[in-house]
RNA sequence: CGGAGUGUGGCUCAGUCUGGUAGAGCACCGCGUUCGGGACGCGGGGGUCGCAGGUUCGAAUCCUGCCACUCCGACCA
């Protein structure tokens, strides 16, 4: 089959996958490596997309009440000092400002060391200490809570291993950060926030997840309890989503965020924090990139109507093109999930075809064409781009105009449902909840893990019973799954009572923990 | 920080073993023919061959040192 990309995601073989990955973000014209290691240039195409997520979750977390509210880059190493956990968390990654100025020495720029910071600034990894610091600050009273705010920033963490837009030394974020008067109430924000982040990842992301609270030994540094959307790749693998952390009062001990209640009393607040990231951009490319590229959902495109004049240097040029605007002009006229249709007529001097595919790779979710043989009969011609081929050919249809600009919002809004169902029943079909023992687990993912070169069928994820262990003995599971590469995912929120025994203690079982490889 | 590998035009790479003064495909520019399912012909622009030093009449190629990047591992709310 004739196909955009070089590279099948799915040919069973571990290796290619993050090729096919690659190859999509680049040629969907989404983001590239920069000369700074680790760190990404997000383009054009790639960054509208980012602005339609940016626009979507943005709306939903000011109807949950939260505001937003901009708070430094940098933060004083001694906030890090004050929460033991929090800092032992993030230490290893850290980006470092101890100097302010450079000086010319022998015609070089250098570091002057007379320059130096009295205290050493921290590259926020994420902000709970320096919004702690201000909450500190803003609270007094119960009447001052809930005090629920929201940043979209950018953060920096120096990983390791980086890959576009899944793991970066810095991404684009946004992180709320809210205080309470009682655990009950900061409780349920976390909850609500969780909530959140699952119905836009599958509303607006057309991405199905999984959403529930992480074991202890994959909290955030310093919280009580974290949750998580947990979403499955094209090739099984689970990407975390989104997190939602119950902070406790561990925060704000360490950065003295008291109030005053009703009966007198000064109490220490119940913190939470939640995040999602640009990490959201990779999760839809793994999820619903084909082998001609990336499809997007018309939710988060930047443009849903693609108009492809075919052009030949002819006098009739001028009527198809005139005939195009009145077009795109038609269409935004219409309302597609309650926002103007965002159409965009091609006018770029490449060749037709050129562009054709060049929005077929970049996602666009419908491309027209009109030529002279169209605008003569007032008709279009167009593709979808989740239903793009007929086996080898391609499937396009035609229709008379006014009837095409009539049904582009259904015709949006129905491809926004299909291809979220299409995801579903790929998650749905690769849980297994048949296996209940270690050796029958080993079986499934396989005994060799670490034999890369050989062929590797497909994976998807296990949903099993377990004791909840704690302390040394849930390290002890860790271990034992770290042996085949498998991590444990999240405790569904969907219980429906557990039966028989723990997969991994043997003991009676008290619910189901998810278990998959992960990103 | 360990193990392996790679640095040659914007991209993918050949050429290195066996030294002779830089190539292919794609992309780009011009002209023409084309264009409704990823065009073709002709012409053209673009590279201090990662950096520094050495050997040599002559180095992308051989030697020494350094640097960068990729993959695997460690690490990864």
């Amino acid at each position: 089959m004739q196909r955009a990309l070089s590279v099948s995601r799915m040919t069973g073989n571990r290796s290619t996958f993050p090729e096919w990955y690659q190859a999509v973000v680049r040629e969907a014209d989404l983001a590239e490596n920069s000369p700074v290691r680790g760190m990404m240039i997000i383009k054009p195409w790639g960054y509208g997309v980012w602005e339609e997520v940016q626009r979507d979750l943005d709306r939903r977390i000011k109807e949950t009440g939260h505001v937003n509210a901009y708070f430094p880059l940098f933060i004083p190493l001694s906030f890090f000092a004050k929460e033991a956990e929090h800092v032992e968390g993030f230490a290893k990654e850290m980006a470092v400002v101890t100097h302010h100025r450079l000086k010319t020495v022998n015609g070089k720029l250098e570091v002057d060391p007379e320059a130096k910071l009295e205290e050493p600034l921290i590259v926020r990894p994420t902000s709970e200490t320096i919004i702690g610091d201000a909450f500190s600050r803003w609270v007094r009273s119960y009447r001052d809570l809930p005090l629920l705010i929201n940043q979209w920033a950018n953060v920096v963490r120096w990983e390791m291993r980086t890959r576009l837009f899944l793991r970066t030394s810095e991404f684009l974020w946004q992180e709320g950060h809210t205080a309470h008067a009682d655990e009950a109430d900061a409780r349920e924000e976390t909850l609500r926030m969780l909530e959140v982040y699952r119905a836009f990842s599958e509303e607006t992301l057309a991405m199905p997840v999984i959403a529930g609270e992480k074991p202890e030994n994959e909290r955030f540094p310093g919280a009580v309890a974290t949750y998580s959307i947990e979403a499955m790749m094209q090739d099984g693998r689970a990407l975390q989503a989104g997190t939602s952390h119950y902070l406790g009062q561990n925060f704000a001990r360490a950065q003295n965020i008291r109030f005053q209640s009703a009966a007198g009393e000064l109490e220490y607040c119940h913190t939470t924090s939640w995040g999602a990231s640009t990490r959201l951009m990779g999760g839809v490319v793994m999820t619903h990139g084909d082998d001609d590229g990336l499809r997007l959902p018309p939710a988060i495109a930047p443009r849903q109507v693609v108009i492809v004049p075919i052009l030949r240097d002819k006098p009739e040029d001028a009527e198809v093109l005139s005939y195009g605007e009145a077009l795109a002009k038609a269409l935004t006229a219409t309302t597609t999930l309650g926002e103007r249709t965002r159409a965009l007529l091609d006018v770029r001097g490449q060749r037709s075809a050129d562009k054709r595919w060049d929005w077929v790779r970049r996602g666009a979710p419908i491309i027209v064409e009109i030529g002279p043989r169209d605008a003569a009969a007032g008709q279009v011609t167009f593709m979808r781009r989740d239903q793009l081929r007929d086996g080898e050919k391609i499937a396009s249809r035609s229709m008379p105009l006014g009837e095409f600009v009539a049904s582009v919002p259904a015709l949006l809004a129905e491809m926004q449902v299909s291809l979220f169902a299409e995801a579903k029943a790929m998650l749905d079909a690769n849980i297994r909840t048949d296996i209940r023992s270690w050796d029958a687990l080993a079986e499934y993912f396989g005994a060799a893990p670490d034999d890369e070169d050989e062929a590797v069928a497909f994976r998807g994820w296990v949903r099993a019973p377990w004791s909840r262990p704690t302390g040394a003995a849930l390290d002890a599971v860790e271990a034992r799954l770290k042996t085949l590469k498998l991590t444990l995912r999240n405790i569904p929120q969907d219980q429906s009572g557990a039966s028989g025994q723990c997969l991994f203690t043997g003991e009676p079982a008290v619910e189901d923990v998810l278990i998959a490889r992960a990103y």
